[in-house]
DNA sequence: CTGAAAGCGCTTACAG
DNA sequence: CTGAAAGCGCTTACAG
């Protein structure tokens, strides 16, 4: 059995108080004898006390928790993400729950309530669809609530973005003035605002400068088994385009995949301009030429903890007043590696 | 605030134990009238009750939750057996809750004693370092623990790891059958026993064929900004040994991080032999001819689980007899991507 | 200077 | 068929 306050108290015959003010640094203040004060100490160190945080959470109404779910916990955005808000929280005295969603609605929303009922403080979430959701409950429940990456404007709650249409605009206008002039999106899920942002920028950039916009060049790979589907999706590309001569990849996990296909199929990746939103270390080595919006990984963690701290900390001073939203749009450098 | 037992109660001018006993599925059992069961169950889903689990495993003492510290959460081994870990768990009726030591010492202790003091039943680890560590108080305890991927030969304890020896020695025997002649090693952190075994399974291989093993093909790269150190590493190994024609990577990391040297050098991949310790997707594109050693991540996270929960179950029965320790050894599938 | 007591939200042995 | 009560381990307002 771990030692509780009961059992150094009853060991040094004082009450449960004497104990808990003591370890909890508020033995002056409470005006506890030095002595007893010295005797607690060095006997909750003879035990090897911890105070146990359920008890205290219980108590106090609030587990100094948060819960962040993301899709894909193995995808090296979220789990970056996942990094930065872990430690972020840390500085701030929180300890983060993460749960894997695996873009799931089902998951997600199961994930939601065992959080809620594991009573952490608030949610950080990178939602995967928006359908009879538990966010909707979270939002009516004005539940410290920050959502990023994917956004739905119908819901009225907290968001951290980055700004898709004007990244994938930038990136798709270097393709061009590097010379590309048939270029390919190779996009997913496009019921996710998030990709249909990404593909309208590619559109303005095309149309800006008068080239058509092509539904043969377009490429929606469904994002179950992406890994099979792609290879028939860029197939189709490239008989019907076969002067194609750009790529613009709304995600890393997608050029991966791209990459992967045009090696099996021998066909050289230097022959084309590429684009892509995110990187990762390999592309250093498979695609040194290729285009890159850097997320602001640190931006976006950052952004989030602070505004559910300040979320959090309102809703506990029970303010009642309507939570204003707040919507960060953060920008991503565009570059090549 | 959110609704409890109580609320319930009241409205419904019931007793607590009333409601415990119905929303529990224990009504029919306790003989609680049907038609005060529905009035409860009709309530609890009015008021959208959700028990609070603080309070529940306060009570009952085991919060159905284990622990999972690992290294470095954007590691795609690491994040990989988290999920596999998540999804056995949750099969069992745990949740995980999921810690970055970042491979460090402080940290890890820290989320040692975090997870303890909130409670988890189990802790699942991929150890950093063994000097003065918690993890000697958590076997100390008889803490239900179980370490995987590393490994300390002093420590008493369950593990869970792969043969690293066996393994390496069957990558670097392949690389010879290839061709390979001269084969550097390229690792880091010797102080890890995984390191180790995996450079004695590469001696084993050389000293087979009667092939020295020379210290100008050991390249071991510190672990902290290895991406800085290996072009060193690198570097060393290309200007004593110009006739190199082989690299065994004792991680895929190091692999990476090779490839983009190679890269930036024009030096040519394919003219080498090449073999790694797990694979990423990137490989395939990379460098498809690599040997890789498939780390059986879903058996690692599922042995880890099992054996975690018949850990935490002997505990809970008291069971005062001195735990036997349960070691499994798995084994990579060694072949080309 | 220190303690008795109430309460956070649950569960369960006991009573009637 | 249902309830009163104790207790899990904390914290804190109140009392002396």
């Amino acid at each position: 059995m771990r030692t509780s306050l009961k059992d150094i108290a009853e060991k040094l015959k004082l009450s449960k108080a004497t104990i808990s003010w003591t370890l909890s640094g508020k033995g002056d203040e409470k005006g506890i004898s030095l002595a007893t004060q010295e005797k607690v100490f060095q006997c909750a160190k003879e035990l090897n006390y911890q105070p146990n945080l359920l008890a205290r959470s219980l108590h106090r109404g609030y587990s100094k928790t948060i819960g962040l779910i993301i899709p894909d916990i193995t995808d090296s955005f979220y789990s970056k993400i996942a990094c930065v808000i872990e430690k972020e929280a840390d500085e701030q005295g929180y300890s983060v729950m993460i749960g894997n969603s695996e873009s799931k609605i089902e998951k997600e929303n199961k994930l939601i309530r065992l959080f809620k009922a594991k009573q952490v403080d608030g949610i950080i979430l990178a939602p995967t669809k928006v359908s009879k959701s538990e966010i909707e409950t979270l939002v009516d429940e004005s539940f410290p609530l920050v959502l990023f990456d994917r956004y739905f404007p119908q819901i009225d709650t907290n968001y951290v973005i980055i700004d898709n249409e004007e990244s994938s605009y930038q990136l798709v206008r270097k393709m061009i003035v590097d010379g590309a002039r048939k270029i390919a999106i190779i996009t997913t899920n496009s019921y996710l605002r998030t990709m249909n942002m990404r593909r309208e920028g590619y559109a303005r950039a095309l149309m800006e400068m008068d080239f058509p916009v092509e539904p043969e060049l377009y490429g929606e790979v469904p994002f179950v088994d992406y890994e099979h589907n792609i290879d028939k999706t860029l197939d189709t590309i490239f008989h019907d385009v076969p002067d194609v001569d750009g790529f613009f990849f709304s995600t890393h996990i997608l050029a991966i995949e791209a990459f992967r296909y045009f090696y099996d199929k021998g066909i050289d990746l230097k022959k084309y301009e590429l684009a892509c939103i995110h990187s990762i270390p390999s592309f250093r080595a498979l695609a040194p030429k290729i285009n890159i919006a850097f997320m602001p990984i640190d931006e976006i963690g950052e952004n989030a903890v602070r505004i559910l701290l300040k979320s959090i900390e309102s809703h506990q001073e029970q303010s009642k007043e309507k939570k204003k939203v707040e919507t960060v749009v953060l920008h991503c450098k565009i570059s090549t590696l």
